[in-house]
DNA sequence: AACGGTTGCGCAATCGATTGCGGATTAAAA
DNA sequence: TTTTAATCCGCAATCGATTGCGCAACCGTT
């Protein structure tokens, strides 16, 4: 069956549409009678307006463009109820687009965007996306793009973020402050500003030491496969006391690792991380971590798109540091 | 910045906007050097064509819309992945919609799916979904719906689903193999087909044996926390040698409180359930479960519902029942 | 009675791409 | 040389909703 149009109405009335479109808008243009009339008719006749054509003439779509490496069980589907919290308010949609981690379908994913006249774009980088060139595209047309978890410094984006640093920063001291010495930091893909960051607060942490033993080499796992076949091996060489991980992935990996080499958790071996806060409590041992909260984090990501979207350029683009990470205690470290 | 149109590349070649766009999509009518011409120009310029405006005139939008309780971190992720790389394949693209478990919401998701001229719909009812009334004004205007996961019996949609009371069946036969006598259900929303027909397989499984109590009533919880905490208090009244979960969600919430309560898995407790088969490997112990692939299962959706896209009414709707799962063996069980 | 002001609605263009049809030009056939 | 047939491209309508502009009809004023 035919949808019916504003047409449709038109023509049943024996008005002109455009006096239907108003109609149906509250313009005050329009007598109380002929409203009353045309909603109506509407009503009976189940209209809708055809968004497709209201977002031609209107040029915008109310989507909004979500870029995200893969979603995975770990952190992303935090972020998506986020984010679609706030847009919801707002009366916007999501496109939701994978770019399995590769810079060629991330590009292709900015195009579709791009084509789809998305008011907005909230991206995740992949990991193979260490500049922005291919994000420029979308500025010069003046859709705006905030960047989250994933930072590209000197870019010149809206980027929504947690102190990376800082959050392995407090891990690993609260670690070495137990008495660990031994501690084996679990990183992903070596070449993602991210993991950069969150070794750097590993490392410095390790820096401020004289006691801990600085020969033991970080680990890094791009697969939460990877993340325990590789922890085990460093538990048989470095012995390590202590491990700090930097998200939820690795720590799924970790762990089984853990316990498969009977290490007793926190007797043996401390596990502290950063982690959304969703698995902590179903690993076992629950394991203590630093807060770092998808559905927050999406939520901030998406206020900032839409403001970005209402106020174009009223000011410099800058980076959102979600301060309020903290380190929950489970029973682990 | 304007982005180019069709009519840009027009005037500057000195061709009527409709060669250009013959051009572009190659049609037999048009020259080799303008198609050139055009192409080139269109190439300098980075025209790319506005997607609202041709699915306007060619009344569909490459989008599909999916509509799903709530993105949590169990089983939708792999359906999401497994319907993108499907979707991917033909061209579409996700709008991705959450009712929040409410009939009111779905309506409306159905609504905005509509009104944006969605080619098709992915549907996985919210629990208070109980009839198809507000499913069929898509149908009306000729959408497909492809209903997956959670079944509407008799309301003449396709379905892709598990054989949800053989899969229920088979893990508690399976328990009654290994001896359990007193073995506890533990299922999800009770107004839910799939609960009811989860919870037939295992009352079946029950009836068919003569040694197994029966007197132990089957627990239904709606969260994770729920789960723990009723499966706690089921521990203590019940004294149960063996669970049977109904999904990962349900399963999270359970092991938790098994290892509160000391019981050993698998030696004073056994445990298996229907899962995506994530989850078993990061528990601990690590769970048997019957594998139920949201991966595959969307998979199986999104070509159901392309397939449907294509050819309108060709057959009758009918029921995918998704044969191949069984059920692994960890070492829970 | 003539004039300025309001109210209420229609006309037509517009957003950008697509497509049926017709027409002009040129090549090939008679 | 005339007829026929390709070849190649433009005209204009179309998808459905929105919106600037204009213009009647009617109001109350002096």
């Amino acid at each position: 069956m035919k949808r019916t149009t504003i047409k449709d109405i038109s023509l049943i009335i024996g008005v002109n549409p455009s006096t239907v479109s108003r109609a149906l808008h509250d313009h005050p243009d329009i007598s109380p009678a002929i409203k009353a009339e045309v909603k109506r008719v509407a009503e009976e006749l189940k209209y809708h307006p055809n968004q497709m054509a209201a977002n031609l003439r209107k040029n915008r779509s109310q989507l909004i463009g979500l870029i995200i490496p893969e979603i995975t069980m770990f952190f992303f589907p935090s972020v998506i109820r986020g984010i679609e919290a706030i847009l919801k308010e707002e009366g916007f949609r999501l496109l939701v687009l994978q770019s399995n981690d590769s810079l060629e379908v991330e590009k292709s994913n900015l195009r579709i965007c791009r084509d789809y006249l998305v008011d907005g774009v909230l991206l995740s980088l992949s990991s193979e996306s260490t500049n922005s060139d291919h994000i420029e595209e979308l500025r010069e047309i003046d859709i705006p793009v905030v960047l989250f978890d994933k930072s590209l410094p000197g870019a010149g984006f809206d980027e929504v973020l947690i102190d990376d640093v800082q959050a392995s920063l407090d891990c690993v001291r609260y670690l070495i402050s137990l008495g660990c010495r031994r501690i084996v930091g679990l990183f992903g893909h070596p070449d993602m500003v991210i993991t950069k960051n969150r070794l750097r607060g590993y490392q410095m942490a390790l820096e401020e030491s004289a006691e801990v033993d600085k020969s033991i080499p970080a680990l890094f796992a791009k697969t939460k496969e990877e993340a325990r076949n590789r922890s085990r091996e460093w538990i048989r060489k470095y012995n390590p006391d202590a491990f700090f991980f930097m998200s939820d992935e690795l720590a799924a990996g970790l762990l089984p690792a853990i316990k498969s080499e009977k290490l007793v958790v926190p007797e043996k071996c401390k596990v502290i991380g950063i982690s959304d806060g969703q698995l902590p409590f179903i690993l076992d041992p629950p394991i203590s971590f630093f807060h770092h909260d998808g559905f927050e984090l999406g939520q901030l990501a998406a206020r900032q798109l839409i403001y970005r979207i209402k106020n174009q350029n009223d000011s410099q683009p800058g980076q959102i540091i979600f301060q309020k990470g903290s380190i929950q205690f489970l029973e682990s470290a």
